[in-house]
DNA sequence: CTTGAACCGGAGGTGTGCCTCCGCTAGAGT
DNA sequence: ACTCTAGCGGAGGCACACCTCCGGTTCAAG
């Protein structure tokens, strides 16, 4: 299984010293933008944080969804990867050391998620990336007795996201919280 | 206790009968369009569907954050009503019964709850009215056995309206996924 | 160092939303 | 029926976001 993700990204990337620097720039700042404002943030606005000039942005990103694609396929790729990294620990401590991450990843997503309908191609090779990497983590959780088998691992992303999407008092809560809906996963099949 | 939310958006509301008819139709309109576009909806949109002009929607809520407070403290109102209904069943019966109506209005809510910070005196009242409601249901199943102790009552609200909040694709799926947090919530305290 | 291609910034035209202001309308009290 | 006042609609000025276009700049290959 490969992941074209990675792929993608990079061919957006341009080859000169300073582009680089201007892309970078400009996919930090909107990933910014998109978790303070959410989708609608203001691209002179993400031009102005990454301090480049109006132009810049709309040539490497003609349109609001090129952005959008660009931030939300780097940070999937980067998901992908921790999914390797956990990968030798014990199931149940795979699955929610992964999923930790993917609070993280899900806080400052959330905007691009509400822009980006599942027509787009790149975020199709996304989500299957997603699954590809931490539905494993799933499975051997579920074989190793660790986790209920009348949910799928889709079910469980979304009940993740759902939790970490919102405003908490502080990340205490969020991680007590977390905590106990994770227990009715890991609760064992009546 | 009383919950003064009720009488907050009572004095709002005109007394002629054209005005009102306006009034009304704007706070169904906003509703509406911040469900649909989030705490950045357009007023004058607003006003288009509610079928009036510009004017009549500034002289009835002059900021943003008025409107706001309006559909939110109505929304509330509601919540607190259907907590007495659900009183007469069993504790964790009369819980769940609840947390399923604040599913409901979380859907359309996350908008208003995302643009409305905790310093407005009305949010607070309504915070209020909610926990007011809704506490004595959870503390009831705490204290039949059905709940467990190490919680309170926000952690429980913050975690169904992250998972209500979030897309799913389809509301069986969303069901499912609150069962399964919720029999997290069930487990007795070790 | 030279050179040209790639890249840069931001001015400016267009559209849309915000909010005010005022001449007109219609409900309510007599 | 009459009046008079609360209420109405929307034109218009201001601000800001979107996006295009092009003269000037900078990298990197030879």
């Amino acid at each position: 299984m490969t992941f074209p993700v990675g792929e993608i990204v990079a061919s957006r990337r341009p080859h000169r010293k300073d582009a680089a620097r201007n892309y970078d720039a400009l996919l930090d700042a909107a990933r910014e933008a998109f978790a303070e404002h959410g989708a609608e943030a203001s691209l002179e606005d993400i031009a102005r944080r990454a301090g480049v000039g109006i132009g810049t942005l709309y040539r490497n990103f003609p349109t609001r969804r090129d952005l959008f694609e660009s931030v939300y396929a780097s940070d999937v790729n980067e998901l992908v990867g921790v999914a390797q990294e956990v990968a030798a620990l014990e199931p149940w401590e795979a699955l929610t050391a992964w999923l930790r991450r993917f609070t993280g990843y899900m806080v400052t997503k959330r905007a691009v998620r509400e822009a980006l309908n599942d027509e787009s191609e790149i975020f199709q090779a996304c989500r299957e990336s997603m699954y590809a990497a931490g539905g494993p983590l799933f499975e051997r959780a579920q074989e190793a007795g660790e986790a209920r088998k009348d949910m799928d691992f889709v079910d469980l992303l979304r009940m993740v996201a759902g939790i970490t999407a919102t405003a908490f008092d502080d990340d205490a809560q969020r991680d007590r919280v977390l905590a106990i809906a994770l227990d009715g996963v890991r609760t064992t099949v009546r």
